[in-house]
DNA sequence: GCTGATTTGTTTATTGGTTGAATTATTTGG
DNA sequence: CCAAATAATTCAACCAATAAACAAATCAGC
């Protein structure tokens, strides 16, 4: 079967395009593999000939993102296969994340694998938005040193920060009292940073998107993350959903108790106020059926078959789970077709750095033709 | 700038995706703009070249697509350009409804006219679903041989039901008392549709594709129609969102008050208790603010800019509109940043059964080379 | 240990599609 | 009537995928 390309982008397509697309079919066919395919097995998995994935492998091969294994698994008669896969010394993504009390960095290289992790415990408030990002900008820069002693070569970086965010810009981030910060700008400013590219997205965001490396299967699922407010990254067949200007996944403000508990946002009943990192840590007991007033509201909404509790929420799973289950076989209308599945999330506290550097490997996966055009 | 591509289509691309993608970017820049396009002007919008966008338009007269106005609108010197339309004689789309009292069934050409309306009223819930969709096979052969004498050729049909929809088959319409029935399939049966490629949505969906083609600017909003229950149909970024399973946009279900009155799914404090058509008849002090509740849940965790109310709350737009409002103030955290518009649909009763046909001539503009194929 | 079967990977000619430059066509303005 | 301007077409070159033939490296059987 052949792909209708038939994307909403209304940009020509020419035959570099199609070479760019299949130069990213070939490598993400390498990733998903659980064995090191041979170019053959490739050619039988994507519908390439044999002739052009090996054309393309190699270009994959030059420009350090495919390695060849030597010892190739065997099996049967003929010649024997070469084995492919990520290089774990090629490009590597720099996660960043900056909140309340911490600053952190991690770096991943093309396999996922995390190869560098450095936190910094700090209170941020009392900084401007210039000298935390100065700090983070020092971290970064030593993981970015550390990683090339590592024989990794820093594509890009990513920074989670607790805000709403737009174009590039952190237009409010309340807890550490920033507005309209231009983050990636004050950050390129460092100077062992300098070209690198660099975006910036909200924490629970990149949390989902760290949560999607680790969960394997599913790959359409609600993030949901307590932290000081409740956040949720909501990922639709393996790419984030950011709302049309980024501030989707608010549901921490979701009314649950349309005339219940005051909330600092102004409105009555809001989540947070129910399931809240204080509620949760004083027991409230409505947090369980709160959350499952809400999830259920996404669930028919958008019919979402996953949800992944992280953050906050995590350690307190096996307590909420029985209630938010109920909420959801009530309120869920399709419930009985097929029950709603509930899941803690994988990775603890450091899920939004992690996603961030998988948000900042992944440009490099999805569009490997960019790369080996920098990497000449 | 050249488009990327990389889908997360695991098919390969050859060069007639390429050619098939450049049909259809040619094809909806004709489409989408105001005055008769030269080819030139084609080239310049899209970033082709001249001699591409000739060829490409060359086979789209040929194969029906688009047709050259012989009076070319002027301007200063040069050779006079040949206007490119839309042609009004080729492919078609019918779009058929069943829904508890009446069926439809409508054409609309490649333009967006629409070219014939049939509408029978008659209660369906006696009839079986065999008996409903061989009526309305009737009426669809005769809307197809109507369209056939006027010159065009019915490229595909679609059907909308109220009803849960998953890979074409209607899993559960509860008020035509429908239960796993395989539409698509009974309609071919009609020896007049025989060949014809026929799908099946839910009327909310539908009905939202409908607007769009009114809509003209927003290509994100959430269309909001109250029948008998009330269905909501997605748009992001003028796709409709259909959920993994289609089961999305089941609004009537989100939870306004937890402990409120009960409702027929078996939950308690449904929106439809206090918004649906009985409630609105009746004049409901509660509907806007439940509206206002369930909606600002939407914005909140998806970040929609726009929502139209169609179907049954068209008529009470104005009166709904400030209570709507107010609580959209209240509970939207991001209300101070960009307000949400709120709209009246533009269509009335008729929004799904056009919206269907949109959906079935939808197909032809977004993949032109199929149809040329086809069309030999 | 040789021979044939088998599978992998590469080479080569062909095809399809876009590009860029040159060419032709048709108007306005002086 | 000629020059400038704009529209559309033609044609050689190029790029990428394909199909088929070919080379390489192993196993299985005798």
């Amino acid at each position: 079967m052949t792909a209708r390309l038939t994307s909403k982008s209304t940009a020509p397509v020419r035959q570099s395009s199609v070479r760019a697309h299949n130069l990213a079919l070939v490598l993400s066919t390498v990733a998903n593999s659980a064995d090191r395919p041979s170019r053959a097995a490739v050619a039988a998995a994507t519908g390439l000939t044999r002739a052009t994935v090996s054309a393309l492998v190699d270009d994959l091969v030059a420009g350090g993102l495919l390695t060849e294994l030597d010892p190739a698994p065997r099996t049967g008669a003929g010649r024997p296969a070469i084995g492919l896969a990520l290089t774990s010394a090629g490009p590597a993504g720099l996660g960043l994340e900056i909140n309340v009390d911490y600053r952190a960095a991690c770096v991943v290289d093309l396999t996922g694998a995390v190869r560098r992790r450095l936190v910094e415990h700090a209170d941020q408030r009392p900084l401007t938005a210039g000298e935390a990002l100065a700090a983070l900008g020092r971290l970064a820069a030593r993981a970015r040193l550390d990683a090339e002693a590592d024989g990794l070569t820093v594509a890009g970086a990513a920074l989670a920060v607790p805000g709403l965010v737009t174009d590039g810009l952190v237009r409010v981030a309340p807890n550490l009292g920033w507005q309209d910060v231009d983050a990636p700008g004050l950050l390129r400013a460092v100077p062992e940073l300098a070209g690198l590219p660099v975006t910036v997205d909200n924490e629970a965001n990149l949390a989902a998107l760290g949560e999607l490396r680790v969960t394997g299967g599913d790959p359409t699922f609600l993030y949901i993350s307590g932290e000081i407010g409740i956040g949720a990254g909501l990922v639709l067949d393996g790419d984030l959903y950011r709302g049309v200007r980024g501030w989707s996944g608010e549901i921490g403000h979701l009314t649950v108790f349309p005339d219940g508990r005051p909330c600092r946002c102004g409105a009555h009943g809001c989540l947070e106020q129910y399931a809240g990192q204080e509620a949760l840590a004083a027991d409230e007991p409505l947090a369980a059926k709160a959350l499952g007033i809400a999830l259920a509201a996404v669930v028919n909404l958008l019919d979402v078959p996953v949800i992944v509790l992280g953050g906050a929420f995590a350690p307190h799973f096996e307590r909420l789970r029985a209630g938010i289950e109920a909420e959801l076989r009530r309120r869920v209308l399709t419930a009985g077709l097929a029950p709603v599945r509930l899941r803690a999330a994988a990775l603890g506290a450091d899920a939004a750095v992690r996603g961030a550097a998988d948000a900042a490997i992944r440009e490099v996966r999805d569009d490997p033709a960019a790369w080996l055009r920098r990497a000449g």
